[in-house]
DNA sequence: CGGATGTCAGGAAAACTGAAATCC
DNA sequence: CGGATTTCAGTTGTCCTGACATCC
């Protein structure tokens, strides 16, 4: 059991593969512990972030596909996370609302992954990890928009 | 059509999120564009990395897990990107080698996957890339040791 | 009519579990 | 014996495609 060669040359897509598959692995844990998976986790942010939205809003502001977003609405909806009611203005619509039980769900897996990143950005100082998050926010920031919206 | 609205003072594990769901998608396309998939890329990129190695060894080098290990080297063997020969000084052992052509497989995914990556950081000037990419390149070092090995 | 919405059925790739046979 | 390796069978969660009915 001794140390593991670690390539300090490799290209950067195989950093972030790897890392990203570590990362995953701690972030399904992370989503366990809260008795949720990452659709639910995402719904849910989506909805604190932005407030109440249509399904299909939903599924741009998360990148979530249509089809997904209405099995877990279901299940979130099923343990009265969320509220589903239609929207009077537009028939096609249902207009899905975070209520007191799924704030206190999505603090729960914020919680969990809040360890998750300590664990993760733990080789890192106070000063790297803020530059980290910054630097990934410019990138989000510019690949979000024009993804979403239209409502 | 308008502008999505992004969130500033959204938490990192929402940043990582959505950004990996991002790249995971663009490195997806990549993958296809080269005919080939995720787990075809780290068996390639682990055996260019470290060389010859046995299934387990592999695996843990690229984070896989043994079983899919299997699976992906039967693929990559039926398409003469590696070699499988049994191990003379321990029996249970298949040693892996990289072939000639599994090389050029492996640079033409990694061009697709450069593409990518200018694609993902393109909003990011140059220094800043830098700056990413040693900020990962520590992050990984540190999870990497103590996670493979054992030979 | 085109376009958006909600819904359902199903597929592909990734990550994992459990078990068996073999060998050190 | 315990432990490591290869292999197979099967499960879960994610991402995506195609289709349909409904409504703007």
């Amino acid at each position: 059991m001794d140390e593991t060669p670690v390539s300090l040359t490799a290209k950067p897509s195989w950093l972030l593969t790897q890392l990203a598959v570590y990362a995953h692995r701690l972030a399904t844990d992370g989503f366990g512990a809260a008795g949720a998976r990452g659709y639910h986790y995402r719904i849910l942010a989506a909805l604190n972030e932005f407030g109440p939205a249509s399904q299909a809003e939903l599924g741009r502001r998360s990148r979530m596909d249509r089809s997904d977003v209405v099995a877990a609405i279901n299940e979130l909806a099923e343990r009265d996370f969320l509220e589903r009611a239609p929207d009077p203005g537009d028939r096609r619509r249902n207009i899905v609302t975070l209520t007191k039980a799924g704030g206190r769900q999505l603090r729960r897996i914020e919680r969990a992954l809040e360890k998750v990143q300590d664990e993760v950005l733990e080789p890192l100082p106070a000063t790297d990890r803020e530059t980290l998050v910054r630097l990934l926010t410019r990138l989000l920031v510019h690949h979000q928009r024009g993804a979403a919206s239209a409502d």
